[in-house]
RNA sequence: GACCGAUUAGCUCAGCUGGUAGAGCGCUACAUUGACAUUGUAGAGGUCACAAGUUCAAGUCUUGUAUCGGUCACCA
């Protein structure tokens, strides 16, 4: 019989729970299981759950945030897991173009180096280097997470399969007419010298003067004369009265900053009468809306400061000069022709800035690629409306409506070599561009000039968009029609925007289903106080410092634990220090049962009283945690079970046991272990996605009779 | 400028479809070496931002106000 099973408590309960002793132990019995791969995982299993993982940046370690992300889609995949599904977590790394090299770029710089100047080739193979070392250092971070993910199907962003879907796409959207490269303004970053999308730029308020000068007739205001020399188009609207006398068309000689030029009168609605003096002079090259009103009156385009952000020689004395030191000049220059009007102090406006450097951005004219975004738009639009997809929270299924509705083309060509290089010839004498997957143009498709390869790179996000394809093996693997369209997408809410809308349109676009059927979207993690982790103010939180001191449970706990989908989260230590003594209390809890347990028979008839407190306390609290993770409210499941296992099971069911487990009536005391081990083995379940560590190393002490499988990340889920 | 969110205990935050306020940390007192490098018990502390409305009943719904955040757009 099993008496002789249950032996002594096993000693490793003496001491207390040490996360260190056991976690990397634990971590390498579930890798070595197998069961991390969904083809091995025991049972019939019909239906697929499927997350892809948000790539990690291979560029650095780990921050708080990626804790949670990596928490919360492990706590998915392994509840879903224990429910009898094929549970794949597959995971990732990104190469992340722009960001990485802007990071490499520092590096460079600390060695005194420069990019500039560097054989592209060269810096490539360096990046290559670079990222590749901070790929492994950043798995293994991954896994002391604790990431139950299948590590025989990761992917990384620059895998040659990966490049051949987004080769693909690129080709297939020039064949739909969704792509074209053209000459627009585009947001230029003189200091890294590539052009950037739209959401790429940040805006500031700034204060600075405003000037207004005599253009002949009239007075313009302006915050940048620096480029005004090329400036010969003289705006107001049709209706404005003031300016009745002039017409559309008509011919003014006046004086300006390098001598006298003749400018051209244009009528355009553009024109704000309620602004300055309601006319303005025009900078197409370096002006979005200017650029509009040229294109509207077919005028003429000229470059006035270059890519680096120096004037060129149309600025006459002033070509060479940085933007900011040629301002005072010209405006000196124009005070003592006796243009100068009045300068007002404190003109108020939001300047665009390359969100990594905050350097100014500089907008100019560029051949670029673009993609029609308003089609694809339209159809991830009409899959929300028609439920093929949603989001957690209302909130964000606005966010991403409203931003559907007013897309703008995307700018995919960047000028930084980190990068998919664009498959595409440049027509040297009409600028055409071919896409060219093959190598196969030799000449212009329409003028039949002289070709050269494009040398730009994509856009990051253009490729990590199409990775619910990549991943899964798009279009014929055996994953693609197993585990496409994926379950879940789960990632940051600032990256909504950036790159889960971009999912949705690409995937749709490629294989007419959505890529994934639910998004949850998570918050940023901050400090203590709400502020934000920076290394400048010193209250970074590195995950692996708190795993040190608390362990990796509670570390997700104190992630999970009050924290809402959606919502930003204050992350305290102290709080983490709870869910330490958490687990040692579970720790202990587990001795006192296996102490208590001699004589254990699992044939036991529970008394009606026992069989009542299952009923009352353990079904109801299944049934309730089940409920709340299949709401995803991790955070309420998780405190759910917290109470649960603390003021329930161990300060009331543990204590009123201990007199019953002394109990002259047998049955009454059988009754009671095989309860006490029913509520172990269920609390280690119900915990188990939560704290996976400390809930295995337990189950691993566990005899045999109380387990229904070897491994608990396999055993099943509680019914309820 | 447009939109969105937040305002609940000293601090950081939960509170789902409305029914006399909860967690962690911190604080006070007492108990305890017991499964528990502790834990347990008891307690202090909140007119749930403000105002009006709907309701038998409002942190919870509606409207408005204030303050703080966020996102998007925009350099005449």
């Amino acid at each position: 019989m099993s008496e002789n099973e249950i032996k002594n408590t096993p000693e490793i309960f003496l001491k207390p729970y040490d996360p260190k002793e056991h976690e990397k132990n634990i971590y390498k019995l579930w890798e070595e299981s197998g069961y991390f791969n969904p083809d091995n995982l025991p049972g019939e299993r019909e239906e697929a759950f499927t997350i892809v993982m948000p790539p990690p940046n291979a560029n650095g370690s780990l921050h708080a945030g990626h804790g949670l992300v990596f928490t919360i889609e492990d706590i998915m995949v392994r509840f879903e897991r224990m429910r009898g599904k094929k549970a794949l977590w597959l995971p990732g790394a990104d190469h992340a173009g722009f960001e990485t090299q802007v990071v490499y770029e520092k590096k460079l710089q600390k060695e005194g180096r420069s990019r500039f100047g560097m054989d592209p080739k060269e810096l490539y193979d360096e990046i290559m280097d670079f990222t590749l070392s901070n790929k492994s250092f950043m798995e293994n971070q991954v896994r002391e997470l604790g990431a139950s993910c299948d590590w025989s199907r990761q992917k990384f962003t620059l895998d040659d399969d990966v490049i051949e879907i987004v080769y693909n796409t690129f080709k297939q959207l020039e064949e739909d007419e969704l792509l074209y490269r053209g000459a627009r303004i585009v947001n230029w970053c003189p200091k890294h010298q590539t052009s950037l999308s739209n959401l790429e730029v940040n805006y500031y308020e700034r204060k600075d003067p405003f000037y207004y000068f005599q253009y002949g007739p009239f007075v313009i205001g302006t915050a940048r004369p620096e480029t005004k020399f090329g400036d010969k188009y003289v705006v107001m609207h049709p209706d404005d009265k003031r300016y009745s006398e002039y017409e559309h068309g008509q011919k003014i000689e006046l004086e300006w900053i390098n001598g006298p030029i003749t400018a051209t009168v244009i009528k355009d609605e553009a024109g704000d009468p309620e602004i300055g003096s309601g006319v303005m002079t025009i900078t197409p090259w370096h002006s979005n809306i200017d650029f509009e009103i040229a294109k509207r009156h077919n005028l003429d385009y000229e470059q006035v400061i270059d890519w680096r952000g120096k004037l060129l020689p149309i600025a006459g004395e002033f070509a060479g000069m940085n933007i900011t030191e040629a301002r005072e000049a010209i405006v000196k220059k124009l005070d003592e022709k006796g243009l100068l009007v009045k300068i007002e102090e404190n003109y108020e406006h939001s300047v665009p800035c390359c969100y990594k450097c905050d350097k100014e951005i500089e907008p100019q004219i560029r051949e670029q690629w673009f993609v029609k975004m308003k089609p694809l738009a339209e159809k991830a639009v009409t899959a929300l409306d028609a439920g093929e997809f949603k989001f957690i929270t209302d909130r964000d299924e606005r966010v991403f409506r409203d931003w559907m509705n007013k897309i703008d083309d995307w700018n995919i060509s960047r000028q930084i070599v980190w990068g998919i290089p664009i498959p595409a010839k440049v027509c040297g004498s009409c600028g055409h561009g071919m896409v060219d997957l093959k190598d196969t143009i030799k000449k212009c498709t329409k003028c039949n000039g002289a070709v050269s390869p494009d040398p730009d790179t994509f856009d990051t996000w253009f490729s990590s968009g199409q990775w619910p394809l990549a991943t899964t093996g798009f279009p014929d693997g055996k994953d693609f029609d197993t585990y496409y369209p994926t379950s879940v997408m789960e990632t940051g809410k600032d990256i909504i925007f950036f790159w889960v809308s971009r999912m949705i349109m690409l995937g749709l676009y490629r294989t007419g289903k959505v890529p994934f059927r639910k998004v949850y979207l998570h918050g940023m993690v901050r400090d203590k106080h709400g502020q934000k982790m920076s290394k400048s103010k010193g209250n970074v939180i590195a995950p692996s410092e708190v795993q040190e001191r608390f362990g990796t449970d509670a570390l997700r706990m104190g992630l999970m634990v009050n924290n809402a989908p959606g919502s930003d989260m204050n992350l305290d230590v102290d709080k983490v220090n709870a869910y330490k003594k958490f687990a040692n209390k579970l720790w202990n809890i587990s001795r006192f049962t296996l102490d208590n347990l001699a004589g254990y028979d699992p044939q036991t008839k529970l008394t009606d009283t026992d069989t009542q407190n299952i009923k009352t306390h353990l079904t109801t609290a299944i049934t309730e945690i089940t409920d709340h993770m299949n709401k995803d409210r991790f955070d309420i499941a998780a405190e759910r079970i917290y109470h649960f296992v603390w003021d329930y099971f161990a300060s009331t069911l543990i204590e009123e046991s201990k007199s019953l487990l002394n109990s002259e009536d047998v049955s009454v005391k059988a009754s009671r272990q095989k309860l006490l081990a029913e509520y172990l083995t269920t609390s280690l379940k119900l915990l188990h996605p939560f704290m996976p560590f400390v809930t295995e190393t337990i189950w691993q002490e566990l005899p045999k009779e109380l387990k229904d499988q070897d491994i608990l990340m396999v055993a099943k889920w509680p019914d309820e």
